[in-house]
DNA sequence: TAAAACCCTACCGTTTTTGTCAAGTATTAT
DNA sequence: ATAATACTTGACAAAAACGGTAGGGTTTTA
């Protein structure tokens, strides 16, 4: 469940490669597209979006090629996904056009908010500079354990 | 991004109504169909599904409709979505299968990975009672602004 | 002025989603 | 017994989303 589209994937690659080059050397579509493993087409239209978003700039002409706009510390992966995928929202009632008529008698609604919520907030925290760093392995090493309970619910009356 | 389908969301209305009889009455798909607006032949699908994980028994003839194996402070949504969708798995390369071939050299690997136990940790914290009873409405409200940082990365050097 | 490189839009095949339909089988109240 | 209730199962189909491809631009600079 919950699949990411691989333009979103994508995007947060092409990012990557982009953001090595900072600030410097302006990356070209074809280098992404080898060194990422995906076809340049694609990528125009990824990175098409990404730049009229602001988070890239495009240098065009013999020795040209694409630019973060602003430092990698400063770009959320929260804020790649968002261009290219839209807000987070679990739901169709939580788009941002709404149109939900059942909101008050839906149970589940604030339940697929929180979520949305929280998976959003995580997005936020991460920046390209982390994922360069691999400051981001803690993730997956010490901080596991602390991560199996990230909740902050009430405390449930469970003996 | 990251859209749940119908049939997860479905699900855990349903669950939430099964859980409303539980432990004495039986509810009948015709009974969900209604409060929750959902055709009866496509309940029969997901209710289905949902037997044969053993989160529910359905009780046939006159009188009979499913109710919960266990207690709705054994259920959690997680076990839910879990049958219904499968597993979270952000990616391809993240599925049980698995099938990626440049696991090493992917430098999002284990962004998508860390996301995915976030969501999966969260879902398993929050059962049917928690739904029922309404302790959820605290994420809403008060806990809101603890939630704007459920992340926990090692200290990240930006000033 | 030509090559490098970005820019833009249309289209299209496949897969997934979201269901419907039809024909069962099991159980029980009467 | 048997009729009514209710679950069980598998096939199928319309519609949307996904994952690209194709092919034509335009802009810049060596």
């Amino acid at each position: 469940m919950l699949r990411l589209s691989t333009k979103g994937q994508y995007g947060v690659r092409a990012m990557y490669e982009i953001a090595r080059g900072y600030p410097a050397t302006p990356v070209t579509i074809k280098e992404i597209s080898e060194r990422q493993d995906v076809s340049v087409a694609y990528l125009e239209q990824i990175l098409n979006k990404l730049r009229k978003a602001g988070l890239i700039k495009s240098i065009r002409g013999p020795g040209g090629g694409y630019i973060l706009n602003r430092s990698a510390d400063k770009i959320s992966i929260a804020s790649i996904l968002n261009e290219l995928e839209g807000p987070v929202a679990l739901t169709s009632c939580l788009e941002p056009e709404g149109g939900c008529v059942r909101i008050d008698s839906c149970v589940t609604h604030l339940l697929w908010k929180a979520l949305g919520e929280q998976v959003e907030a995580f997005l936020k925290t991460i920046t390209l500079k982390n994922l360069m760093a691999g400051d981001f392995y803690a993730l997956g090493g010490t901080a596991k354990k602390e991560m199996r309970r990230p909740v902050r619910l009430k405390p449930q009356s469970q003996p």
